[in-house]
DNA sequence: TTAAATGCAAACGCTTTGCAATTGA
DNA sequence: TCAATTGCAAAGCGTTTGCATTTAA
C-alpha cells in the first residue's frame, strides 16, 4: 500500500503539500533533515513552509511511514520507512555515513536481551568513529 | 592527577566558576545538561552564568575531562571521564536508563574494525528500546 | 601587569505554536 | 458544508557570540 493509500485510510487528507513532502522524501538519496527537505519543496513549490512540512513529517512518523535518525547534528534526519538502511556507521573526522546491515547487529541484539532483558530497537541506531581511510590518515600524520 | 591540576598544567586559569562547575559534575549521580548544572551552579552561586557553564564544558571536554553522551532528547549530557559507564540502554517507554558493561560491545567493536575497517567510539553509545518492565507491561495490556 | 576569563545581552538554529484563512472530502 | 489543514508570525528551546569588564597568575 502506497503512503497516499496509508494516509488516505487512516482518515488524513491528501493535500498537495503532503505530496510533495512524501516526493522529496522519496526522491532522496540519504537521510534528510526537516530543512533540507524545506528547501527542495520550496525549490519547486514556491509558497511551501516549514511548519507544514514539521506538521507532515510529524504525522508520517506516527503512521510509521518514515523513521528518524540522529547522527548526533543536532537535529534529526527523516527518511521513508520502507527504504531500509537503518543502521550508520558515522565518522566524526571527515562526516562520511557508512550504511550498516542488521547482519553485524544481531550478536548484540541477542546479548542485550539474553543479558539486560532489554529489547533494543536498533532502527535508529548511529555509531559514531573514525572511518578507514581517516585511520590511515592519523597514523600517517 | 586531578582536574584542577590537569587545568592549571595546561595553562588554564582556575577560576572559581570552573571549579564550581567541576564539583557539580562530580557530585552529579547521573549525565547531567548543561542547564541542569546550571541551576545547580545557581542555587548556591547566584551570580553564575549559563554561557561561563557552556565554555567550560567545552573546556573540560577539549582536555578529556568530560564526556558528552546523547540520549536523544535534543540535547547532550555530561559527565566526569574518570567515572566510566560509557554505554547506556535507554528505554523509550519510561525513560529508564541502564548502564552497559563493556565487555556486551566487545564483539561489535571487533566486528565492525573487522568488516568495515571502522574503528568505534562507544564511549558515547547510547541505544535505545524497551525495557524488560515495559516490555511485560506491554505483553500483559 | 595583562592575557585569559567572565557576565551580560543579543543572536543563533531548529522546532513548535496560536490563530485566522483556506480547502479536501 | 465544515472539520482538517495550511500559512504566517511569533515564541519556544538549548546554545553560541561579541564585547566591555573583571581577575588569576
Amino acid at each position: 500500500m502506497s503512503c497516499h493509500e496509508i494516509l488516505r485510510e487512516k482518515g488524513h487528507r491528501l493535500t498537495p503539500q503532503r505530496m510533495l513532502v512524501i516526493e522529496v522524501l522519496h526522491e532522496a538519496d540519504k537521510h534528510i533533515s526537516a530543512e533540507e527537505l524545506y528547501k527542495q519543496l520550496h525549490s519547486r513549490y514556491p509558497y511551501a513552509n516549514i511548519s507544514t512540512v514539521y506538521r507532515t513529517l510529524e504525522l508520517l512518523k506516527e503512521l510509521n511511514l518514515v523513521t528518524e535518525a540522529d547522527f548526533g547534528e543536532g537535529r534529526v534526519r527523516y527518511h521513508v520507512a520502507e527504504k531500509g538502511h537503518h543502521h550508520h556507521l558515522v565518522c566524526h573526522s571527515c562526516g562520511k555515513v557508512i550504511d550498516l546491515d542488521d547482519f553485524t547487529l544481531y550478536p548484540l541484539k541477542d546479548a542485550l536481551l539474553k543479558e539486560y532483558g532489554f529489547d533494543a530497537d536498533l532502527r535508529h541506531l548511529a555509531i559514531s568513529g573514525k572511518c578507514s581511510k581517516c585511520r590511515k590518515k592519523k597514523r600517517r600524520a
